[in-house]
DNA sequence: AACTATTTATAAGA
DNA sequence: TTCTTATAAATAGTT
C-alpha cells in the first residue's frame, strides 16, 4: 500500500528501514488499539527494532505482568517459576511449623485445651511440672549467682577501703555496715547449686545490710 | 475500512465481535511479520480475546521469555521483582517470629535460660504456675465430663435394661451393679465445675464399679 | 469462508 | 521527522 508494491523482505538501506519501522510501528499499534476496543481482547505488543529500540503496546484493561502470567497459566508452562515455586512452598511450612507452635505455646500458657483429651492434657501437665521446676532451679541458681558477683564485689570494696583506695568518702556507719555484710555474704555463697524447694521463695539468712538489694517480690 | 466506516468502540453484538476479532487478529500478525522481516525487528504479540482465547506472534529470530528478559532489562525494572522481594520479606518474618516462638517454647521448658535475667526467670515462672494451674483444672474437668458422659450411658443402659431392651444377655450380678454404679455417678456429676485442689489427683467417693475404667495414672 | 465496495495504511517523494 | 498523495492492503458488510 503505497507509491508502490514492495516486496516482504529485508530493507537494507538503513534509513528507509528506520522510516518504514516508525511507520509501520504506528500502524500496528493503532491496529492493537483499535483490536482493543473493538473486541474487548487484552493485547501486549512489545517490539526492539534492529537498532535495540524499544517501544510497547499493552491494553489499558491489563498490565503486561498480567499478560504473562496469563501467557504461561495458558502454556502450562512457568519461564520463571523454579525459584519462586520453592520459596512459596518454603513459606506454606514456615507458616505451618509456626501455627503448631503457637497453638503449642497456647496450650502451655493454658488456653486453646478444649480438643485436648485426657492423656494428652496429663503429658501436658507433667511436662510444664517439670519445666517449671527447672524454671525455678534455675531462678535460684541465678540469685546465688548475683549473691556471689556481689560478694567479690564488697570483698574487693572491703581490701580498697582496707587501704585506703576508695575516692567517694562515706560516713564510718555505712563503711563498717558493708565490711560486715560482704563476710556473711560469702557464707551463703557456700549454698551454691542447692536449690531450695520452696519453689524460688526467699531463702532465710540473707545478710541485713543487703536485704534491700536482694528482696524482690516473690 | 470496509464497506462503511466504522466507528472505534465496542462492537456489541457478539458474533460481529468475534468475527472482527478473527479477521483484524490475522490482520495485525500480518503486520507483525511484515514488520520482522522489513526491518529486522524483533516483536512479540500476545493477544487474548474477550472470551480468553489465546493467540501470539513472536518473531522467529527471538523467543518470548528472551524478549520478557530484554522488556524487563529495558525498563530496568524486574515484574517480579516486587512479588518476589515482599514474599522475602514475609519468609525473614515469619522465619523471625518462628525462632522467637521456639525461643519461648525452649524456656517454657526449661532449657535456653541462660541469658534470663532473675526478674524474667521470675515473671517466667509465674506465668508458668498460672498456666499449670489451668491446665490442672482442664485435666479435671476433662475428667469429670468423662464422669458424665459415662453415667448418661449407664443411666441409658439401666433403663434399657428395665425396659428388657438389651440384645446381650449380661449376667444377673453385673446387671445390679451396672445400675447401682450409675446412681452412684450422678451423685459425682454434681461435683462438675468444682476442680479439687489437689493437683488432679484421684477424686475420692469414685463408685466402685467404675473404678477401673476411671483409675488413670495421677 | 468468500466477495467487494470502501476505508485505511503506507511507499515514495518533498 | 512530518506532510502529501498515489496506490496497495485491510476489512465491514454482505452473500
Amino acid at each position: 500500500m503505497g507509491r508502490g508494491k514492495i516486496e516482504i523482505k529485508r530493507i537494507e538501506n538503513p534509513t528507509n528501514r528506520q522510516v518504514t519501522y516508525s511507520k509501520r510501528r504506528n500502524g500496528i499499534f493503532k491496529k492493537a488499539q483499535e483490536l482493543t476496543v473493538l473486541c474487548d481482547a487484552k493485547v501486549s505488543l512489545i517490539m526492539f527494532s534492529n537498532t535495540g529500540k524499544f517501544h510497547e503496546f499493552i491494553s489499558p484493561t491489563t498490565t503486561t505482568k498480567t499478560m504473562f502470567d496469563q501467557y504461561q497459566n495458558t502454556l502450562g508452562i512457568d519461564l520463571w517459576s523454579t525459584h519462586y515455586e520453592r520459596m512459596q512452598e518454603h513459606l506454606r511450612k514456615l507458616r505451618e511449623i509456626n501455627n503448631k507452635l503457637r497453638r503449642d505455646i497456647r496450650q502451655r500458657m493454658g488456653e486453646d485445651l478444649n480438643d485436648v483429651s485426657f492423656d494428652e492434657l496429663r503429658g501436658l501437665e507433667e511436662r510444664m511440672d517439670s519445666a517449671l521446676e527447672l524454671v525455678r532451679e534455675r531462678k535460684v541458681r541465678n540469685l546465688e549467682e548475683r549473691h556471689g558477683d556481689l560478694l567479690l564485689e564488697y570483698e574487693a570494696k572491703c581490701e580498697d577501703l582496707q587501704y585506703g583506695l576508695v575516692d567517694n568518702e562515706g560516713d564510718y556507719e555505712s563503711t563498717i555496715t558493708l565490711a560486715n555484710g560482704a563476710s556473711n555474704l560469702y557464707a551463703f555463697r557456700l549454698h551454691h547449686g542447692h536449690p531450695t524447694a520452696n519453689g524460688g521463695g526467699w531463702i532465710p539468712g540473707t545478710p541485713p545490710c543487703l536485704s534491700g538489694l536482694l528482696n524482690f517480690p516473690p
